[in-house]
DNA sequence: ATGGCTTTGTTACAATTTCTCACAATCCAT
DNA sequence: ATGGATTGTGAGAAATTGTAACAAAGCCAT
């Protein structure tokens, strides 16, 4: 049945600080069926698509960390997304890319062709509902982010940012207070709509406060994951507010 | 959707008409394929949804204007979107509704129930790609919506906003430079990330620089739109910024 | 229609947050 | 080890917000 296959296996981000979706996970089907498909490697810094690019392929990111984003002319830049191994990169995007893909870390991924794709909803019909659901996960991620760059301060966008971390670590089974962060603090911001200066002050701040342990800038220890879950929730507007 | 329009300068050419259309428009096949459903009236600030509720139907605005926004415990807001007539709203919701949809003025529109949706998919195995489709631009239009709120000062948001309200217009055949607000100074503020005052003033700065006049609060004259247009792409970073 | 009541919009000023700029410290790859 | 990139920190500048008072418009019962 239908209805079944609508909704099952789906999160439904729903009052949860998340600003990491569920999105398209190794689990779900779609991920899984989007097999074969040429691997490549791609190193740190390097590109996968951007802008403007015909939207030839769809990627599979099989290890590392892309970063997804928009430029304009005057050199500000938006990260929509950061992608993790198990997701799907490219989807959504008609004809030609409308955003950059960026390795943060030496990444492998699958290139499979959007004919491919094409190929697959032909014949089965489930996948067009899988990339109505992906697409509406992304939606409501994308919905998550906004929200949290428009109606955040800067302390609680961090802590919004770290809490989906330890949120994702938790779904993949990994410790929730250990978090690695395969970004550079110039992407962070242009994430959470910040400077890096901010981001930095922040995290000495939530340091100071002893919130969180920072070891060599990727590797955040979060010793109050409460703490950090409230302020990011915005249930505690006195707290850490400034 | 209003959203899409933002982004003037980036075309995502979707087969024929240049800029991506507004969501799913009236002239889609989606929305067509979409007939029947009971129709029903909502007055002005009445609710067709709130967050949590059962996601068990989808509409499609006939007529009127709906405001899509959630929202934290401490009363800040964040409003997602605007629907207009021809739209479909609900869409990518699984279970429970993730968003509030209230009407900014009497609005007519028609429930269809999703199971109807789900026969339609079904049946015709299109309509699972439509969805796709549809939810692609949403994507499309929440990014360009975070891209603006994220990386705009307060005169170039309300710009691009009254920008885009005018592209909306010339789409519709109407006068690109009589705008129509049918929404309140808040319902704007809270879509742009701004405060009700900021939208204010923004809106009397424009007036005495002499890019708008302002008749009633929700008639707009657009007389300078090319400062607007430029002010919203980022062109002009000198000449109104503050 | 009129007057009172409520809602919405406007304006000015003070308060606050974030940004900008400059520079030091650290990390990493060659 | 060293040069370049990244990260961290501080002080002053700039932008937005909050507060509060007031104006305007809509509503409703008379």
């Amino acid at each position: 049945m239908l209805a079944t296959d609508f909704a099952p296996h789906i999160e439904i981000s729903h009052g949860h600080t998340g600003l990491v979706p569920a999105r398209v996970k190794r689990s779900d089907a779609l991920a899984d069926r989007l097999v074969g498909g040429l691997p490549r490697t791609i190193n740190a810094r390097e590109h996968i698509f951007r802008e403007g690019d015909a939207a030839s392929h769809v990627y599979k990111v099989e290890a590392g960390h892309i970063c997804i984003y928009r430029m304009v002319a005057d050199g500000r830049r938006q990260v929509m997304d950061f992608a993790y191994s198990g997701d799907i990169i490219g989807l959504g995007s008609f004809a030609v890319h409308g955003a950059n893909a960026q390795a943060t870390t030496k990444t492998r991924i699958r290139c499979i062709p959007v004919s491919s794709l094409h190929e697959l909803v032909r014949r089965d019909q489930a996948v067009g509902i899988q990339l109505y659901e992906a697409m509406s996960l992304e939606l409501q991620a994308a919905r998550e982010l906004l929200f949290t760059v428009s109606q955040r301060t800067a302390a609680e966008r961090v802590a919004a940012f770290l809490v989906a971390l330890s949120r994702r670590n938790e779904r993949r089974g990994e410790d929730a207070h250990e978090i690695v962060l395969p970004m550079t603090r110039a992407d962070i911001a242009d994430y959470l709509g910040l400077t890096i200066e901010t981001v930095s002050r922040t995290f000495t701040k939530f340091r100071v406060e002893g919130h969180i342990e920072l070891e060599q800038c990727i590797l955040v220890t979060l010793t109050d994951l409460p703490a950090l879950a409230a302020l990011a929730d915005g249930t505690c507007p006195m707290t850490t507010r400034n």
